[in-house]
DNA sequence: TGACAAAACGAACGTTCGTGCTATATTGTG
DNA sequence: CACAATATAGCACGAACGTTCGTTTTGTCA
């Protein structure tokens, strides 16, 4: 009983670091065996298929994502005290995952590979700007932000922002990128205030 | 003599189309030469290996990124025009790609996967990044933007909002986004003015 | 402790992977 | 037209891929 779910987040926990390294198709079933220490068949029983493999990936990258980013930052009192929060706590993810955010990897590497996995990650990707535009509904509330301001276009910009810092920070590995970021977030929310 | 260049062009073309859906690791050479109509034997002499074939699709990327994004960039007017007509290349370079830009696709998918191509995306973006803050330069040059800006800020905040601009338009297919695009590249020239 | 289910295994399937070797077309040159 | 150079094809290889199978080990509960 308890011994399946167990083994499971064993290979999801080690699957989510072998898919940020290598993107989800890169996941395969054999390499992922051997670094858990189990066999290809062993393995796969718990999953049926590659497919649902990835999805489950996915969705226990997303169970952290919310735990470790969001609901911290949503415990942090509303507007910008909660945005770098927010920013701070999608940062530190993205570092401790050897291959950065999962959720850029996989919408890049899924921009035109239509399946159940795309559907998968559109919808987490809808959530996500979904939260950022909620956050930025709380800094109107709070007085942060000045009435009238399109939430949708700070979203966009925000996560603009966080993928210009993932590539930056685990391709080019400038040292500088940091500096970059909070200068570019403190005139982000300079423009919205 | 030119029978293989051209016949090298063909298969590059066609690479790179390929490596922007499935990036450059879901380049297969047996999917190649069927794609081009050759045998995998055939294709693979003029490689010599499948490394080496990644590394020339991405040097033929970047010469049509050169032609087709940079270079009539650079004919337009210095300053805040030169800087539009760069971001609509871009854009249009990246519509004209069936996965969206190789360069952003390649990123991330090699983020942390070292060798050989690896470096040379590293070297690719490295000239990219120069050639954004070269026309942060000649916008202050022209008096577009003002004296003691930081053009390598600048290069991050402009690739930035590309970046964003890519993950909105090739994932989530939001009709607003060329509109989310454009008045973010307004603030942003704003706040360089 | 014995019965039964859950979990993991090892072997094999057919396919595709990247990469060689060898032979045959096709091409450019004197 | 002949010859050399180049270009392409055919075939084979070992390895890895995802998946299925039957069997064995392990865990749970009466």
């Amino acid at each position: 009983m308890a011994k399946g779910k167990e083994t499971k987040m064993v290979i999801l926990e080690s699957g989510l670091d072998m898919a940020s390294q290598l993107g989800l198709e890169g996941v395969s079933i054999g390499a992922l065996a051997k670094k858990t220490d189990m066999s290809k068949s062993g393995l796969f029983a718990h999953f049926q298929s590659k497919e649902n493999l990835q999805i489950e990936i996915l969705d226990y990258a997303a169970r952290i994502f919310s735990e470790d980013v969001i609901v911290p930052a949503l415990a942090t009192e509303a507007g910008i005290p909660r945005i770098k929060a927010l920013v701070n706590n999608w940062i530190e993810w993205s570092d401790n995952l050897t291959g950065g955010c999962i959720f850029v990897t996989a919408s890049t590497d899924y921009s035109d590979r239509p399946g159940k996995v795309r559907n998968c990650l559109l919808g987490q990707q809808g959530d996500w700007i979904a939260c950022l535009c909620r956050i930025a509904e709380s800094a109107i509330r709070v007085g942060d932000f000045r009435e009238g301001i399109e939430c949708e276009q700070f979203a966009f910009d925000l996560y603009s922002l966080l993928l210009g810092f993932h590539l930056y920070d685990k391709l080019l590995d400038d040292s500088e990128t940091k500096k970059r970021q909070e200068i570019a977030l403190e005139r982000l929310l300079a423009n919205y205030k």
